[in-house]
RNA sequence: GGCGAUAUAGCCAAGUGGUAAGGCACGAGUCUGCAAAACUCUGAUCCCCGGUUCGAAUCCGGGUGUCGCCUCCA
């Protein structure tokens, strides 16, 4: 079946076809590690996750590298500030090595916990300072390049054209500067490749220009260079990375080899916070495990995420989790009737079905969409196993793991299976009084009475 | 100032030319001793104005609101 994209470089949806004929090799920002991920860059990793789970729902093998940007970027991608990474070290008395060690095993296990499907090739940039050594000595080779004192700059006006991605018109951009434009720079756009580090810096390498570090940019293209080739299908990252990032990786790639190293660019937009972007000053930060601490599971998180379209702002609001919430726990009760389930059903139905989720995914990854005929097959009153191995199709692209899950059974203290007995006595002799007096008592200890044909269902809250 | 998004029922949201998916909440009902849970049913003409069209939420023009980027960010 065929499958849109919407892709950033042509501004409009069209068909993907890859480089090779079965196989798809694709790269992912990955973030800095210098602090805890919150729900907002976790975003841009389920958008990821779904990205690669459709690939596999129609039958593509991936090659797919996503970086860890472990030797810090500097405060601003002007290349002025302070080290991100450096910053870290000093707030949290650790080296940064130390720091970044610390908050990528987070940010992994964070992926887990949102059982996001990992990356055939996770790419530390401190492991991989030699190639990044040969890719920008071949820029400064083909003259995109100029030296300063401690910096060594890409020449943006050696392009025929900079800002292939986000229609920067560079001119008005020298009018309308707001900033201080660094006075080393020859054009406003040009960017640092490669630093020779003070003398306090931690973070060095000895390179052909002394003890070094990489620029940020420089990082993604010499990586998704080195596995992935000079040229490969997709490059994600989040909608942010359009205007700089991207622009400077196309630029680098440029001055490598002549080529966009990516045919597909998609972006992913941002997630806010009662209508508001999510930010420290704001204190509405939220990592997983707080949501996790609120109730809110990381599975929950996932629902919310698939209700909306990954090119648009989403709106996180505690109402929003309780309904994610809810409907998650349906989702599951749902399948598990499927499971139990004898009906015979017609194979044409199950075709359908199958069809009208599979042109969801493959419209530019229509999630909610695809949700909804999730929901179609829960809903149908013929409860049959075709339909739970229906779901368990489907489910390899939403993700909750259905087929993992198991209704909890806990071991209910002796009291409280006193009580629950005591109470269907009461319940026996018509002591409606005393029934209910038993079951406020249950519901106190945090536990939910249902009385249901087969006897009293006693769940811990 | 520049660039980019977005405005659909109480909330979260699909839909980009043929008369509004889905989820959650609310309300009603079935069930229940009463509840809870579950199940069933119920709701919007799509920010405003103008235009194109046989026909527009969907295209065009003009407003208004909101959000983001341009400064670290997914």
């Amino acid at each position: 079946m065929k499958i849109n994209f919407y892709n950033t470089l042509t501004k409009k949806k069209e068909e993907f076809k890859p480089i090779n004929e079965d196989k798809v090799c694709m790269y992912s920002c990955g973030p800095t590690v210098y602090y805890y991920p919150h729900i907002g860059n976790l975003r841009a990793y389920l958008f990821m996750d779904s990205l690669r789970r459709t690939l596999k729902y129609n039958g593509y093998e991936l090659k797919h590298v996503m970086n860890i940007t472990d030797v810090g970027h500097l405060v601003s991608d002007a290349d002025d500030g302070e080290d991100k990474m450096m910053k870290a070290a000093k707030r949290e008395n650790k080296n940064p090595f130390e720091i970044a060690d610390f908050y990528t095993n987070v940010f992994l296990q964070d992926l887990k916990k949102l059982n996001i499907d990992m990356p055939e090739i996770i790419a530390r940039a401190t492991q991989h300072i030699k190639c990044m050594e040969e890719y920008v000595k071949k820029i400064i080779a083909n003259g995109y390049t100029y030296e300063t004192e401690d910096t060594i700059y890409f020449d943006t006006s050696k392009l025929d054209k900079y800002g292939v991605l986000s229609n920067k018109d560079v001119k008005e951009e020298d009018l309308e500067a707001r900033i201080e434009v660094d006075p080393n720079k020859k054009h406003p756009n040009d960017f640092a490749v490669w630093f020779r580090a003070p003398e306090n810096h931690l973070m060095k390498w000895d390179t052909f220009w002394g003890k070094c570090y990489p620029g940020w940019h420089l990082e993604c293209s010499a990586m998704g260079h080195e596995y992935l080739g000079e040229e490969f299908d997709i490059h994600t990252g989040g909608i942010d990375h359009i205007p700089v990032h991207h622009e400077n990786e196309i630029a680098q790639a440029k001055g490598y080899c002549g080529k966009i190293p990516a045919h597909y660019w998609m972006h992913v937009e941002f997630l806010q916070v009662d209508g508001r972007k999510m930010s420290k000053s704001l204190n509405n930060l939220y990592t997983i495990d707080q949501l996790n601490d609120m109730g809110y599971e990381p599975a929950v998180f996932r629902m919310f995420n698939i209700g909306a379209h990954y090119k648009k702002q989403i709106n996180f609001t505690i109402d929003a989790m309780d309904a994610a919430k809810t409907a998650l726990a349906r989702l599951r009760e749902g399948y598990l009737k499927h499971k139990e389930g004898t009906a015979e059903i017609n194979n044409n139905v199950i075709d359908e079905y199958e069809n009208k989720f599979h042109e969801a995914i493959n419209d530019d990854l229509n999630m909610p969409v695809a949700m909804s005929v999730v929901w179609e097959v829960i809903k149908n009153p013929s409860k049959s196993k075709q339909f739970a191995k229906l779901i368990d199709k489907f489910d390899t692209v939403m993700g909750f793991n259905l087929k993992e899950y198991v209704p909890e059974t806990q071991e209910l203290p002796e009291e409280i299976i006193s009580l629950v007995n005591q109470r269907n006595e009461a319940r026996k002799n018509k002591d409606w009084a005393e029934s209910d007096r038993l079951r406020d008592e249950l519901i106190s200890r945090g536990y939910s009475v249902k009385d249901s044909k087969e006897g009293t269902i006693i769940e811990k809250k």
